[in-house]
DNA sequence: ATGGTTGGATGCCAA
């Protein structure tokens, strides 16, 4: 099974390249955030006639929006999803998939930002951040992952070579120790970071440029704000996994490059 | 230290 996740930053806008995307990579399976697009107005005809009839959704208007799309058949994962932090605000979806060996779980997620200034204290969307993590860690703590793959654009770089320069950005948000801790906590309520696992450090690894960079490419000022984790009982089945850094240039480009995985279920 | 860019129910807010 060939999976993707992508932070597309508006699904409408680039259908034209997850249209390409999926010719030239062929995915079975891909998970979107930032699609930007309320249920209503979601693209479903569009995405079937990519090749994706199994489709699960959520979107608001503006912001936020989480998607999964699949060649293979799925069922919502959590018909009872949890609210996270109280704001019906899109951020999760969980799928069901049934491969040839057996059903497996898929979580979709998108976790806030955080804004700019890195105190719970003066920073509302900060401390809505924190509090998302701790809710995830309590979640995954009293529902232990079994056969379980967890993707999204996390918007944090836990470790030091998730980030061009770890010392420059241990107090900007996506980096402070505060943030990191609560990711890894996360993680460990039972899974593993798959993406480290093929590629570890020190290598640098990164899925995210600024737009703010003339050219991303030559300050290379990178950071790894989106995650594939699975449970231990798969992992070894995990085959490869690589940074579609192509994507960045392809116009109009997210500020996420895609990351796909392979892996034999 | 500062400012840089993009998307969207835009003339500002979130990222």
């Amino acid at each position: 099974m060939r999976l993707i996740t992508w932070n597309i930053n508006s699904l409408r806008l680039r259908l034209p390249l997850l249209t390409r995307l999926s010719e030239e990579y062929a995915p079975d399976v891909i998970c979107l955030q930032e699609t930007k697009v309320p249920d209503p107005l979601y693209p479903q005809e569009a995405l079937t006639a990519l090749g994706y009839p199994h489709q699960l959704y959520r979107g608001m208007k503006s912001y936020n929006g989480v998607t999964i799309l699949s060649r293979i058949p799925l069922e919502p994962a959590l018909p009872h999803a949890p609210d996270w932090c109280g704001k019906m605000d899109c951020r999760h979806v969980a799928a069901r998939l049934h491969p040839d060996s057996g059903p497996v779980n898929l979580h979709n997620f998108y976790v806030p930002a955080g804004g700019d200034i890195p105190d719970p204290d003066e920073n509302e969307k900060f401390a809505h951040k924190l509090a998302f993590l701790k809710e995830a860690k309590e979640w995954f703590t009293a529902h232990p992952p079994k056969r379980s793959i967890l993707v999204g654009d996390l918007n944090i770089a836990p470790l030091e070579h998730d980030v061009w320069s770890h010392k420059q950005l241990l107090k900007i948000v996506s980096h402070t120790p505060i943030e990191t801790s609560g990711l890894l906590d996360w993680m460990h309520t039972g899974f593993k970071d798959a993406m480290r696992t093929a590629i570890p450090e020190p290598e640098k690894l990164y899925t995210w440029w600024s737009y703010r960079n003339r050219d991303w490419k030559k300050s290379n000022r990178g950071r790894r704000l989106d995650h594939i984790w699975t449970t231990p009982d798969i992992l070894p089945n995990m085959q490869k996994i690589t940074v579609l850094s192509a994507l960045r240039d392809w116009e109009p480009p997210s500020d996420h490059a895609p990351v796909m995985m392979d892996i034999t279920l």
